[in-house]
DNA sequence: CTTGAACCTCAAGTTACTTGAAGGAGTACG
DNA sequence: CGTACTCCTTCAAGTAACTTGAGGTTCAAG
């Protein structure tokens, strides 16, 4: 087995999680890493614990989690005396966050399509000529585009 | 006809167009709206062109362009020598991105879902278990829940 | 004339980092 | 051993689009 211990410089681990290394440092600087051991020269040091702290991290941001939400979600990970429905809870409620993004989006688009739709229809004219798009949206209505 | 000119103080104006008063000066500090004449007391007052405007800077907001964006389009919808293709391109563009985010949301929320029903599945336990839901988030792989 | 809401400016906080400047550490090559 | 080159260090400031707070002034009503 590999009984070895990976050392990684903060580039190597940064690589490998797939995350930058001013982010790196900057979670170090927030607390959702710990102080890294330095080399005699002051340079920071990692090994597989680190990486997989921070994969974990990395994952969760990539869920979508806020930094904070992330730190509740690295102690629930820590903790063996507490439930997963905590858990289960934060990532129900995300989900839900999620899907009410999802729904404005989708009106957005819908609405975007018939703005870009008007536009083709009533503004095929070249330069010169007097656009009135925008006489519509100065009124709390919705959007038109080209009258 | 109406042709008395209504005089908004910020307030008033705040909430015709449905933004805060910060919001109005931060505007007004950034350029985007002109500077407000002032009482003698050195409180802004507007009309109903600034009324115009704003909620011009509002709709376009809701539909997502940012203020760099809103920039372009309020020049656009001033000057008449410029055509609407170039109106019709932004928002094309625009539409192009939020298209882009609805399918990383809409994976995210695959994601989430499995991730909840793994946890439904497995983590129906109550405190005091030993919870390994993030075992599987340590590694670059896909998210687990509760092993 | 006094009260209270609404207004003023200026500075800092928010989120989650990124970017830049100026300089030190580590490694390989000759 | 020198030097070249990459990677590392810290610290400060920048990003988007505002929001929040402190401390003080103006306006309209009674």
């Amino acid at each position: 087995m590999n009984l070895h211990v990976r050392v990684f410089t903060i580039g190597a681990l940064a690589k490998a999680a797939g995350v930058s290394t001013p982010t790196i440092r900057y979670y170090e600087e927030i607390g959702l890493l710990p102080p890294a051991p330095r080399t005699a020269g002051g340079q920071r040091t990692y090994d597989d614990d680190d990486l997989g702290r921070l994969t974990f991290i990395k994952q969760c941001r990539d869920f979508g989690f806020g930094i904070d939400q992330v730190r509740v979600l690295l102690e629930l990970s820590i903790s063996t005396d507490r439930d997963c429905v905590e858990t289960r809870d934060i990532a129900q409620r995300h989900l839900d966050e999620v899907r009410q993004k999802l729904a404005e989006l989708r009106s957005l688009e819908r609405r975007l399509e018939g703005f870009v739709t008007r536009c083709n229809a009533a503004c095929a004219g070249g330069p010169g000529q007097d656009c009135v798009i925008f006489k519509d949206m100065a009124v709390p209505a919705k959007g038109g585009c080209c009258g």
